[in-house]
DNA sequence: TGTATCGTACGAAAAATATCGTACCTTTAA
DNA sequence: TTAAAGGTACGATATTTTTCGTACGATACA
């Protein structure tokens, strides 16, 4: 077994745990049921498929639940930020070396990143002295 | 069959794949020996493991071969800026909701990102204009 | 009080990834 | 001219991730 886990001592979520983290970061501790159904919102997604997932979650530590109720309520352990950031970190030593300058470069040289966005990464900066 | 595939028609590189467009991007094109050696100097991996993975990899056009020679030389299809541009726009948008400066915030909020690296963005983006 | 509805548990199938064993072809050098 | 070394091909297996079917308990209400 090749256990993936972050400095956290938390495995990373795979991609449809992340589609699950994402609802529950948007819209706060919520059933199966509520997740599912905004998941089904992008795509078909079968409840039991959900609720497992959000089962191995909480086997993996990622997420807990209050039980205290016949509907489960799931809450993520860690909070959005910080998750974030281990993906974040992550994605910029595997792809940059580590270079967070080098990703900036990418960025800005993305036509997908708007004059707009660079002017606040600049209001940004300035504001950090 | 969910098929993964980018705006470019590529499909996606996965972990394993990536770990090898990397010492392609760092060496230039090479052979399958010359990649798997690279790869066992972090890990213990097979000859033939790397071998099907670069095979897989031609199959899918990420990677293109000379065959003229007995030992084929494998090449990125796509220049590594474009590769890694392509996952840090599904990177950004997945996590960020395509906002570049929200990924920024996290950059710069990161103690790992250093106060040189700090700088080094500060006089990319003051060039800018 | 029984039946339809909505929930969880959980094993198993399916799909996607990753690794490897074996066959077999070329080159090299004794 | 043959044996060793090193190459590719490719099916099979292992592993990880994802999806789903079925069993079964709670709840609601006709």
């Amino acid at each position: 077994m090749k256990s993936n886990q972050t400095e956290n001592n938390l495995p990373e979520p795979t991609k449809a745990e992340l589609e699950i983290l994402q609802v529950l970061w948007e819209f706060g501790p919520s059933t199966v049921r509520f997740v599912n159904d905004k998941l089904n919102e992008q795509r078909e997604v079968n409840y039991t498929s959900t609720l497992k997932q959000m089962q191995i979650l909480t086997e993996k530590g990622i997420l807990k639940r209050d039980e205290s109720q016949m509907k489960h309520i799931y809450i993520p352990v860690e909070a959005e930020e910080k998750t974030k950031v281990q993906l974040l970190d992550r994605f910029v030593s595997t792809l940059y070396k580590g270079s967070a300058s080098q990703l900036m470069m990418q960025l800005l040289g993305n036509e997908k990143t708007s004059k707009k966005e660079i002017e606040e990464i600049k209001r940004l900066l300035d504001g950090m002295d």
